[in-house]
DNA sequence: ACCGGTTGTAAGCGTCTGCTTACAAAAGTA
DNA sequence: TACTTTTGTAAGCAGACGCTTACAACCGGT
């Protein structure tokens, strides 16, 4: 390494979103306490300096990965969606079959523990329940949203986090009818599978 | 502090057990990677060298956390009550009104996100889904545990660490009510909720 | 009284962390 | 060309971390 190398193609705008997205990918896969400032750097291909340089800090990337990629990704989904949508996101976890899915609640549950990065994840996670509680009209309905909320984020941190078990080697679309079918007891206007 | 305090009182049991339970709460309230060493001899009233001289490493205390405390109180309740006992547990976090309750999803879910205390936390967790799966004779029984089990920790999970919006200030039997309804579909065998 | 083993203490080692600084090379402007 | 500004680089700082070491105080047995 540095062998040859003489100079970087100066270039602020994409070294910018390469180190957005090798931080987006790392938080993702660890959480945000455990990745490095020279890890994501070394994954963006880039001096660990600029991260600071365009940034400030490691904790303003992380709150404009989270704004950027995450939360635009729920705002163009439909509500009777999200619960499926985020599901199907949280299970693909680890296999990237898919270029770009759901990766906001594996980053918010992956860092949310550690507790720092708490302010801009609750925000996150508001977002998401807002959107589950349009799904009923029962009085608690900001409770019942909270509760499947929770039941994503469970199974998300125990697929890739325990990682043995039934759940982690299950097939998505048997995970996805059964879910789906316990959470319209909660949520009455959650629609019929759509098999897919 | 440091004022008079010639020497201790020699008494290698009771400095075991005084670091045991200062761990126990520490890895309950900020999780494994985020408890220092140094913090749990303070709370210990120790000095930190002895962490080491009794344990070998932050780890095997760890282990010993989890093994001793944790694995105990599940292996003391009865499968229909592990489901309630837990979440009750769960819900109670922070708030110490109960002397000694369930911690051990709370050890767990603080700890295992990091995962270095994975392959503890994974015997842990198995354990608590092998009670649950004995409350059904479905074929994926192994599966709807895990699903089960996976809802207790994220309820945990929203509750500790979001510590924001419905989930968080409801009403522990309120949930109760929900959950154990819902996930009777899941588990038929579950007992009607007790009321309490 | 003395000695060997146990228990407690103070200091510090090596490493990693987020972040900063001083500087060199490229690009824009005249 | 000469200059300023922008972009990239190398080195390092201060603090925290898990863990180790050298040593002092206490104890029981002889």
């Amino acid at each position: 390494m540095t062998a040859y190398r003489t100079a970087r193609k100066r270039d602020a705008a994409a070294t910018r979103q390469a180190l957005v997205q090798a931080a987006a990918g790392l938080f993702a896969e660890r959480g945000y306490e455990r990745t490095t400032v020279r890890e994501i750097a070394a994954r963006a291909g880039v001096n660990q300096a600029l991260l600071f340089r365009y940034f400030g800090s490691k904790q303003s990337l992380f709150e404009e990965v989270v704004a950027g990629e995450s939360l635009r990704h729920l705002r163009e989904t439909p509500p009777e969606s999200v619960l499926e949508t985020a599901l199907r996101g949280l299970l693909a976890a680890g296999t990237d079959e898919q270029g770009q899915r759901h990766r906001a609640l594996e980053i918010f549950l992956r860092s949310a523990v550690g507790g720092t990065a708490t302010k801009t994840g609750a925000l996150l996670s508001e977002e998401y329940a807002d959107a589950l509680a349009m799904l009923t009209d029962a009085e608690d309905a900001a409770l019942r949203a909270d509760l499947v909320l929770a039941w994503l984020l469970g199974i998300g941190l125990t697929r890739s986090v325990v990682g043995r078990g039934a759940l982690a080697g299950a097939d998505p679309d048997e995970v996805c009818a059964l879910v789906l079918d316990c959470a319209r007891t909660m949520l009455e206007k959650l629609p019929q599978n759509g098999g897919r």
